[in-house]
DNA sequence: TAATATAATTAGAATAATTCTAAATTTTTA
DNA sequence: TAAAAATTTAGAATTATTCTAATTATATTA
């Protein structure tokens, strides 16, 4: 594993966020100056080949990149905020259910944050 | 609704397919010689936002469009091949692990496609 | 029905995320 | 150290999607 791609993990894994890559571009440029972001792409690839990283996939926004410690996800339908939630593990609950070997799962729940709750109250409140 | 949303949702309902915004271009060609890529993405955006129809993003892959009738979906890791399955209903059972309201989830479940895993054998055979 | 307003559609440019290509550099191996 | 392999770089290319402004269609009202 190059130097690059070990800091990649690590910012991935040291963060409670969830960057694009873009953002971990950034984070990379801090630790070595000359670095470009077709290299972040690169090694993204490959750290997601490996299963040393997830992508999440949320229309609208960029591919975001998260470790790979069980969890769930929230999403807010509103502003696209993506949080982490650990819900009960449904993996054997699922298998028992299909007749095909399952690699993983991903459960994404959609609701809304609560600043997305307030503005639409707000808006509610001005028309009334 | 307009003839094309209308004919879109038709399209969308009608399919056991998850089409692309450029998929269901071409299929509403065939009714509207004349429409325009562009005016698929508006209805697609209008219909998405009245809660019509499904968006569903798979990283690498074009978004795809979906009813909305109650459904899970199965992804091959190798094709990026997207099928429905129906497993056991998680509203309620997700809705009482969260302490704010849920509008919905997505479950997605991970898996290699017959194809994929014969190709696989196909390759491991090959080294043996 | 004519005039007006509203909404939808079109054409095509613009944008943003990502991938690709080919050259340069670095690392590894013989 | 020379050769081979892998990584990185720079920047062009691609793809999906959105935006803009003009045009057309539809609905509303006088």
């Amino acid at each position: 594993m190059t130097k690059n791609a070990e800091q990649i993990l690590k910012i991935i894994n040291g963060s409670c966020e969830h960057l694009s890559a873009e953002q971990i571009f950034l984070r990379l440029k801090e630790y070595n100056q000359s670095v470009v972001l077709a290299t972040v792409y690169n090694n993204l690839a490959s750290l997601y080949n490996e299963g040393l990283v997830r992508k999440i996939s949320v229309e609208g926004y960029p591919d975001r990149y998260d470790n790979v410690r069980r969890h769930d996800h929230l999403i807010c339908k509103g502003c696209g905020k993506l949080s982490d939630i650990v819900l009960e593990d449904l993996t054997q609950s699922l298998q028992n259910q299909l007749k095909i070997p399952m690699l993983s799962y991903d459960l994404k729940i959609n609701y809304f944050c609560e600043d997305c709750i307030k503005k639409q109250q707000g808006l509610t409140n001005d028309n009334d």
